[in-house]
DNA sequence: ACCTGAACACCGTTCAAGT
DNA sequence: ACCTGAACACCGTTCAAGT
């Protein structure tokens, strides 16, 4: 998963700098696409000015002939991946519900191997173009399915960034308890008696996972099973406003 | 909203430091509050080891004593947070919808007075021992409902931290652009034909708005519409289960 | 006129030197 | 044995000095 190029150089290590006038020039996207690549092998933290000049082998004030700023920097990575999710496919079963199931479903897939995208879109004030164009979508999705403007204004704020493929959670409620040491690791510090219900939930989770596969809770699933309580809430509320009208 | 006692000072501004013993110490839920107070003041980013000393009148390095690493402090200020959430009413109608709903908006109001809270909680990997009793009282209230605990499991994904009162949405969709003149300056900047969909919903909202208040989307209807799609959702799944095992 | 890199004003944390 | 503060290894960004 090698996004950007990296900048040549000798067999005997030495940097090509002055004496070669045909190395890559720098261009903002090539800028944004090496910070992408910083980011998916060692986190968002790992993304610096300095450490990305010396993933260029470029000075590091020399970005910012590209780049406003870091956080122009961390808006252009983000409005980079999301401008490169997949178009959803012309056809797909299930009307609006189903197409708008199956473009977060992509979106998801994308966010998996982009993992540092939530916490930076969550750092961002505004929306970038490109998540605005996504939204104009999920909006024209739903407007051609049938929903009336104001309900497509409460479920973009009620789908929130699961449409975008996030899981949203507030901590790794399964992956970070579920595990079957840490079940044990729980009760050995008495935490069990004080959380009797978690307790009790996660050890059903992981004794039924465990005739399964390994422990912990399927993600995919516990998107899906959000993500469909959502769009089947939804369509509810359109087929009453539909009643409503025209009934 | 002085969460902190500040430091004493004579009155010529001179600090009080070795000479008083009877200074208030320092201690754990000291540095904790201070560093709320900072954070409910001047936002998340201001919360510095360094000024948090110059806040308490000492030596950053003291606080080292008091608090792991900086890591330790966020955990702290968010477990104490989630510690002091108020406790929902004994006696709420709805059952266990209505008591879960109480519940969320109670601590919705503690989240607005620390607004710094949503992106302190996503910069954890794990939940604190308040979050966890917090998320324990939750699965108790649904458990006592009749909720599976399957159901339990998996509401805990699917409503995530909206049960702690978060609004989690990807950007404030109406926030940032349903105020009038962002509308026109999206259409002056040419975007409105990029946006079509999304330009009529901001119209549309703006023009109901200005009738009624400022402008803008009203954030506890969009919460409340979006955890009650959750709830009712959640609750048609608890019916059908009770069905599927009653029937 | 352009580019570069030294320097500034921060940061969290270590660690040695002083009591 | 304890505490303190100098120092280290970073950070984003400014700005002046050099070409």
């Amino acid at each position: 998963m090698e996004l950007m190029a990296r900048p040549k150089r000798h067999e005997d290590g030495a940097v090509d700098r002055a004496d070669d006038p045909s190395r890559e020039r720098l261009s903002r996207e090539r800028v944004v696409r090496a910070a992408i690549g910083l980011a998916d092998e060692h986190g968002l933290g790992a993304v610096t000015m300095r450490r990305l000049g010396d993933e260029l082998a470029v000075d590091p004030m020399a970005l910012y002939k590209h780049v406003r700023n870091k956080d122009d920097l961390v808006d252009g990575m983000v409005d980079l991946v999301v401008a490169e999710l997949p178009p959803v496919p012309a056809r797909v079963r299930g009307g609006w519900r189903g197409r708008l199931r199956a473009k977060a479903v992509a979106a998801r897939e994308a966010m998996q191997r982009h993992a540092w995208m939530p916490e930076a879109v969550e750092s961002r004030a505004d929306a970038t173009p490109a998540m605005l164009r996504y939204y104009d979508e999920v909006a024209a999705i739903m407007q051609d399915g049938g929903c009336s403007i104001d309900l497509v204004h409460h479920s973009l704020h009620a789908l929130g960034s699961r449409v975008l493929g996030f899981t949203q959670e507030l901590f790794d409620v399964a992956g970070a308890l579920a595990a079957g040491p840490q079940v044990l690791a729980l009760q050995a510090h008495g935490m069990a008696d004080e959380l009797p219900h978690l307790s009790e939930m996660l050890l059903q989770i992981s004794h039924d996972e465990a005739t399964i596969v390994g422990s912990g809770c399927d993600d995919d699933v516990e998107f899906a099973f959000a993500l469909d309580l959502l769009l089947d809430g939804l369509e509810r509320r359109r087929k009453a406003d539909d009643r409503a009208s025209n009934g």
